[in-house]
DNA sequence: TTGTATGCGTTATCAG
DNA sequence: CTGATAACGCATACAA
């Protein structure tokens, strides 16, 4: 039980050559030109010694490790945690385990190569979220010899050469605003940030629709902060000091919305009476938020199932190398739950009915 | 650029033996007798050519892969993501990298080989969640040879060779009820499940208090439900229709509590002035939930960090091999926020009064 | 100081 | 039908 078993041991336990058991363990078809009673004789020896393939042996000679490496921006964003499910389960279909790289934690040289380090073991790798903050990382990835899928880098800014899946985050937006204005709203906030290309992309749709639509936009109305609750919780309490309150709130993701739902009930403003808030993502626990909340839907799987098929598949953009770059983009959904209402004409004054 | 280089190439190109290339590159001290003049040309060569070493190969000659396995019961359970995070996070620090196993998706007899296969591969293996479900999984990690560490399998059935590390969930519980008990509540209520070992030990905790405290507990008062959203909405719904309605509920898991937190919402039963509603585990959104969620606070960090540690770490429990197997036991703490507070003498009149 | 040879566990190509 | 033998990329004992 100490050491595994080896083709050796097999071998010599049956008395026959290893490359005779090599044969015999990895033909499928039986037809293989092999007596039958070795045959069997191996096998049997081989379970009961409880052999195990070697990977790294396999690997040494060039088979795929089926290894899908997975380098997450931040992992403490609680978005990237179904995506990983997601990736997991989509690798998992098709015989690949996922290594989880590290992009956040120490953005210096020496973890940049570390991660490509562990590039070599992968068959190819997925990039979850915009990476730009660890560009020597994505420098390294680049003239390294995997297959390299971006996901969720945005729709602009491709300097780097790989493929990218991508929402479409101007249609997801525009689909919020249009939404808010159909309700009347004329004071809509933004929360959001520079952080990376999908939040930048955001906040320029609103932007532009606010323009074309000839909506007011006060100044503070854009409030820039990091991406996760608490920087929700201090957006809304700015923009509840503001003179001219915003009758309405999108966010740039969900996590942002829970904190800005948050704080709102924490400064008894009602949602959505008095405020109504859109976030961005449909992660799990909007549909389960007090009041629920309106979000544009991530089209998560289709996103992810795309991105394993371009690193992984059988897809031929690999084979060409000259051809363009697979650049592609899901459009996501509008859904409408209880955090949107119709704007309060003036005071609130359904405050407390909870238009069930 | 097309393939990787390998130390022979670096060889060739520096005009030296492969063996040298091998020393220059692994040897950190400069004291290692070789001369100045090819320690820097090799180096320069090497770096030119971009070489990385090979893990397999090195993994081949008896080297630590430094992939750390993580094969978690259900990938969908929101507890766990905060989980891999840690262990990420933990294991980058030792310079390990995590590879995500599967439990859940595909119990059958195959899917278990291939996890062990995957196995081979990492120098350790952590095992996240009560796995009972697949046995036949854990039956092949124990005959396997890597250390393999169970974390969060409860403290109670440990049929398995594996040393473990859990929460002291009947404390955490224990605390629960007494701070219930202690703002009068008399009728309280427990939505859990039988799925896995710690709610198992969550529920028997709290029968027992119930028992102790000589508090009545009237049929109906323990909900089973699958652990998730819908699982806690369902049973809250259900506990509403019962004749002697709970004045407090706790939950086996944080889950739950967001979903009987929004379910009383959508019931128009306010928390906690009607209801108060106590979780287990603090997962993020907890502290942001509306009202915020009082809960049993789960030592994440810690109980990973002993995981790691007794998965990878230099600690003397696989030399010994006969010693008892650890069995670390962390203690919980009770997080009070507002979804909990004194229990309405009779009908509710402290709706909307936001005890703030 | 550096080159040669060997083996890690497999697979594949030859002979026999 | 099966047994030697040669890589795969690297580390290391040994020879020069």
């Amino acid at each position: 039980m100490r050491r595994p078993a080896t083709m050796k041991d097999v071998a010599d336990a049956a008395g026959v050559a290893q490359s005779t058991v090599s044969r015999i363990l990895n033909d499928a078809p039986v037809l293989i030109r092999v007596s039958e009673a070795t045959r069997t004789r191996v096998r049997a020896i081989a379970s009961e010694l409880g052999y195990q393939p070697h990977p790294f042996a396999r690997a040494l000679r060039g088979a795929p490790s089926m290894l899908l490496g997975a380098v997450v921006r931040d992992i403490t964003d609680p978005f990237f945690a179904p995506a990983i499910e997601a990736l997991s389960l989509q690798a998992k279909e098709r015989g690949y385990s996922v290594v989880l790289g590290h992009a956040r934690a120490t953005p210096d040289e020496a973890l940049a190569l570390t991660a490509v380090l562990e590039a070599r073991q992968c068959d190819a790798i997925v990039l979850l979220g915009d990476l730009g903050e660890v560009p020597r990382l994505v420098e390294d990835l680049r003239k390294s010899h995997v297959r390299v899928v971006a996901l969720w880098h945005g729709t602009q800014h491709h300097g780097h050469g790989f493929p990218t899946v991508s929402v479409d985050n101007r249609a997801g937006i525009r689909a919020a605003l249009t939404h808010l204005t159909a309700l009347e709203h004329r004071h809509i906030a933004f929360i959001g940030g520079d952080s990376h290309g999908d939040i930048r992309e955001r906040k320029a749709a609103y932007v532009e629709y606010l323009r074309e639509a000839g909506l007011e936009q006060p100044d503070g109305y854009i409030r820039d902060v990091p991406n996760g609750i608490s920087g929700g919780e201090q957006a809304l309490s700015a923009l509840l000091k503001l003179r001219q309150r915003p009758t309405a709130i999108i966010t740039a993701t969900d996590i942002l919305a829970m904190g800005a739902i948050h704080a709102a009930y924490e400064n008894a403003v009602a949602v959505p009476e008095e405020l109504s808030i859109v976030g961005f993502d449909d992660i799990p626990i909007a549909a389960a938020a007090v009041p629920t909340l309106t979000t544009v839907r991530m089209p998560l799987t289709e996103i992810v199932s795309a991105g394993v098929e371009l690193a992984v598949g059988d897809g031929a953009w690999s084979t060409s190398g000259l051809g363009e770059l697979p650049r592609l983009v899901f459009e996501p959904d509008l859904v409408v739950r209880r955090s949107t209402a119709k704007a309060a004409p003036q005071s609130p004054a359904g405050r407390g009915v909870r238009g069930n």
